[in-house]
RNA sequence: CGGGACGUAGCGCAGCCUGGUAGCGCACUACCUUGGGGUGGUAGGGGUCGCAAGUUCAAAUCUUGUCGUUCCGACCA
């Protein structure tokens, strides 16, 4: 391709409205342009970038005996309300009507849509186990898009559905998905870790993410998960779902009886604990929560925090908030009290569902709230002055130096970017949608589905945050919109341009992505974009022609070769 | 949705406080110059100052509303 005709326009500025480093170069180098709010424009060389992505992903998926197929982006509302999911969804599913005023969607997941797909076409255990895959747009109405390509509300997914006859079944089909996405990753230039994770709204049981790790240090924030990891086992979770031990704690509140006590201004457990000069791990928080709009009292050691994805889980909810001040007013005055936030407890509230994280059960001789303003009560204890919550679970959030469940090291955390991830979802949607095939007893039996998705415009964005410096992109020779590029250092030098359109036309003829810089521009200009873009190899045609010698730069490593146009080529050649 | 900031040429911005001919850099067009890390120059083209209402002889500038963008929190590939 001739840099004169490509479309493309790289920007000697970064745009004003982006954040972070894959935005700022994918705008400024050409790849992508905004078009409305996380909606962007992918221009001819991102273009390219995704189609190498997609390919590397068919070609595994292929390999892993997936079938690809392509299912309808705008999806009707009769498959949504069978999975009870028209309710739920919420506001990020994009609902419009049709002429007709009938009710519609933009896909933003084809779970719904490809049980269909299997309930009409698949009847016997013979044709199962079967994995159907596609790659398109999905459209999400996020709450807040942002990041570029990262947090977009439209972006390109490869979504792979599996059908099995019984949970080992499964337990294969995943297995063979982890195994293929840890290749496509390689593949695309990117580091991953699986890690544990919540199964969120799409539902089931087991998921893991991939995640691209990213430095929290340097000026790179795109990393939106924590991941929490522990360097001995390898055990790793994201922070929605990782579990840890606790290293010893003072639990005993020492106090020898259980008294009421004035503790003015001291709605925060810091104020309070100095207030009574105890550690903040013998006090049970008490926080109201709202979970699709019913009230839940959530109990938890004082030093610890609430992992609201956890509390929402345990009560199946789709939407968690905590509660708003007039919210708890409403709750005291039902209950006959007169609290404000920070002296809350659980006892003898009416309409609230409580529930304890298991921290709170070895507390003894604690301080809790007993919903009386600028009062606490002191020395309680679990059956005797409270009564023990019916409901515990693990509702805490990890922190850094917390304990290995599995082997008792201390875990790290890391930010990380979510590139794809796996689902168990077991028989979710195929009971729901009654999507059934005849087993080999001639039972009718549920499909047991997986669902596998790889965020494609994302993995781009990901591989940016990875591989960039202070010129511009590095992008990997996999997923590079082209290999390399030829630059006639002047377009004035008749021996110069004839070198380098040689040069160019061997490597055409050879079936390279090869580029020549052609364009009237100074030798700045056309080197300083070459950065930019983030082409892999560079052959500078330039003064030294006239000793037969070309410069071959990789843009990776920064090295320099002089040699002769023919060694370049062949440098080139050898690469694919 | 809650809290902050910003909307002036394709991009980055000044002008607004103190109302009176709409500016700068980059990009674009033509010519000259230069020719290995965004040369230097001359001459050009491009704007309903986000939109609407109000105040005023007069509004980019003041007021109100509205729409959009962006940052911080709750969502997720």
């Amino acid at each position: 391709m001739r840099m004169s005709k490509l479309f493309v326009q790289t920007l000697r500025e970064y745009p004003s409205d982006a954040e972070v480093i894959s935005h700022k170069l994918l705008v400024r180098a050409g790849y992508i342009r905004k078009l409305a709010n996380g909606i962007y424009n992918y221009l001819p060389l991102m273009q390219r970038v995704l189609h190498k992505i997609e390919n590397i992903v068919r070609e595994e998926m292929n390999n892993a005996g997936a079938q690809e197929l392509l299912m309808p982006f705008v999806q009707p509302s009769e498959l949504w309300l069978e999975s009870g999911r028209w309710e739920v969804y919420g506001k990020e599913l994009m609902r419009l009507k049709d002429r007709h005023n009938r009710e519609m969607c933009l896909g933003p997941t084809h779970e719904e849509v490809i049980t269909s797909v299997a309930r009409e076409g698949i009847r016997s255990y013979k044709q199962l186990p079967i994995n159907l895959y596609q790659i398109q747009t999905k459209f999400r109405d996020e709450i807040r898009p942002r990041f570029g390509l990262l947090r977009g509300r439209e972006f390109i997914m490869k979504d792979a559905y599996s059908f099995d006859s019984d949970e080992a079944g499964l337990d294969k089909s995943y297995e063979i998905m982890a195994k293929a996405y840890k290749k496509i990753f390689e593949r695309c230039g990117l580091e991953t870790k699986m890690v544990q994770s919540d199964s969120g709204a799409i539902g089931g049981s087991v998921s893991h993410e991939f995640m691209v790790l990213v430095n929290e240090d340097s000026e790179n924030n795109a990393g939106e998960n924590d991941v929490f990891y522990c360097s001995e086992c390898g055990y790793s979770a994201n922070s929605n779902h990782a579990v840890s031990n606790l290293e010893k704690a003072q639990t005993d509140g020492g106090f020898t009886s259980a008294q009421i006590k004035d503790t003015p201004n001291t709605a925060t457990i810091t104020e309070l604990a100095d207030y009574l000069k105890i550690p903040p791990s013998v006090i049970c928080k008490c926080l109201i929560y709202v979970i699709d709009g019913k009230y839940v009292a959530a109990l938890i050691r004082g030093d610890k925090t609430v992992e609201e994805t956890k509390l929402m889980n345990e009560f199946q909810g789709n939407e968690i908030r905590i509660a708003r001040n007039d919210e708890i007013e409403e709750i005291m005055s039902n209950s006959g009290f007169n609290a404000v936030a920070g002296f809350i407890g659980p006892k003898g509230l009416k309409g609230v569902e409580i529930i304890a994280d298991k921290t709170v059960l070895e507390l003894k001789n604690f301080v809790i709230g007993i919903n009386q303003t600028d009062k606490h009560l002191t020395g309680a204890n679990w059956g005797v002055d409270v009564e023990l919550p019916v409901k515990t679970a693990d509702i805490r959030l990890v922190e850094e130096n917390d304990l290995c469940c599995e082997c008792g090291a201390k875990l790290k955390v890391t930010k990380g970017i979510e590139v794809g991830n796996i689902f168990k979802l077991g028989t979710k949607y195929s009971k729901a949608m009654n999507a059934t095939f005849t087993d080999k007893d001639g039972q009718e039996k549920p499909f047991i589905m997986g669902c596998y998705g790889i965020g494609i415009s994302r993995t781009a964005a990901a591989s940016v945050e990875r591989h960039h410096d202070e010129n511009g992109i590095i992008w990997p020779k996999s997923i590079a919109p082209y290999l390399v590029t030829v630059v006639p250092v002047s377009d004035q030098d008749e021996t110069q341009m004839k070198v380098a359109e040689d040069i160019y036309n061997k490597l055409l003829e050879n079936n390279v992505e090869v580029l020549i810089d052609d364009r009237a521009e100074r030798a700045g200009v056309k080197l300083k974009d070459a950065d930019l873009i983030g082409i892999p190899y560079r052959i500078t045609v330039g003064k030294t022609i006239k000793d037969n010698l070309v410069e071959f730069k990789t843009r990776q490593t920064g090295d320099v070769e002089t040699i002769t146009p023919d060694e370049a080529v062949k440098r080139i050649l050898d690469l694919i």
